[in-house]
DNA sequence: TCTTCCATGTAACGCGTTACATGATTTT
DNA sequence: AAAATCATGTAACGCGTTACATGGAAGA
């Protein structure tokens, strides 16, 4: 009845979502955006202060000017009643299958092209990107796991154990799926000899 | 020596990686890359055709033209020997860590502002997004699992059988997670009574 | 007769990345 | 003295989606 409807972006929608947990600048948003959103989201600051623009033009958000955080005034925004309304109903809304763009996978698709020990050196690859961001949910689900909150469905922290342990279970999924194809690629015996001098290794 | 070297966009080298296996006209392209490297990236025939030209300018790829199958003479594309090597260089080059994108996983972020009824329904959906991927992937992975070429690294089907086990094994461990976020999540006990023809389960 | 499949292209638009631009305070 | 952090914005460009455009053959 207040205001136009038109349901915000995805990105409206993930801002609208950090904002209804807490007020934050526009920098704020920026770096949570990068950890811990950024596990399954991300956007620049570049894409945030235009998109907090039109949602406060669209009435899902309002700012104050706070001028003690940084040398110039800072903008502390906030979401409004409508932009709650805003993130339940879209939380709630149907949910289409999404396009899946996963690079690592894209070149082992190709991967036949090359020889085993180059393979190797890929699967070794997408091996350690994924050990490490497995390391990295696994210390921050560690770092709220004991909170009681955890279990109660109508607390941040709930959601934010959820997402924490479905990028978990994701990560190790693929760690798995790593160590699997590299009992498939056997490293190379090196055939006779004549092939010490190689470099076919490391890049 | 030949040409410009400049590596082609991952579009690029997607297509490059279908015509590595075989020629393809730009129809086949678009078709397969719904199924089945739309598993892990998709393009549509409007980002096709361009890309096409792109690449045969670079001298990746060439095309010949057939009359037969359509109503209007369709182009044949082939990969070049510098294409091959193209292809060769990218699967071996540099993995940097790639920015996630996973709407679903972005709206359980904010799940705890919607009713534990509603955020099961969410779940639900999401439960059955994967379980139909899972079977997708294993149908087409029981398919080629028998052929003894999926043990052989410079065959095609030894790629495709790992991006394959790949696909079922995230799509499985987001059926446990789902299945995990439910047991969270108790069907709603209904209070007291008045609460028969509710219709919370189906979509 | 209508729809689907084969087959190829172009145009408009939106989202996302990279780079440009500025500048004070705090840490190294 | 230099770099990083806080803090906010704009501009250019590229990739991706949706829609426009055409049209013959085969099946429902």
């Amino acid at each position: 009845m207040v205001a136009a409807e038109s349901t915000p972006s995805n990105l409206g929608c993930a801002i609208l979502g950090l904002l209804a947990r807490r007020p934050r600048t526009g920098y704020d948003l920026a770096r949570l955006m990068r950890i811990p959103v950024g596990y399954f989201w991300t956007a620049r600051h570049s894409q945030i202060y235009p998109e907090l623009s039109r949602l406060e033009e669209a009435g899902l958000v309002r700012h104050d000017v706070v001028p003690g955080a940084g040398p110039r005034p800072s903008k502390r925004y906030d979401i409004t009643p409508a932009g709650r309304a805003a993130l339940r109903s879209w939380v709630a809304s149907e949910l289409d299958p999404q396009p899946v763009r996963d690079l690592a996978t894209l070149r082992l698709w190709s991967v036949w092209v090359v020889a085993p020990d180059v393979a190797r050196g890929l699967v070794l690859r997408i091996l350690q990107l994924r050990r490490d961001a497995l390391a990295t949910y696994e210390t921050e689900l560690a770092g709220i796991a004991e909170d009681p909150r955890t279990h109660d469905p109508s607390h941040p922290l709930f959601a934010s154990a959820l997402t924490l342990e479905g990028a978990s279970r994701s990560a190790r999924a693929a760690v798995e799926w790593c160590e699997w194809m590299l009992e498939r690629l056997p490293a190379q015996d090196t055939g006779t000899a004549a092939m010490s001098s190689s470099g076919a290794g490391a890049r």
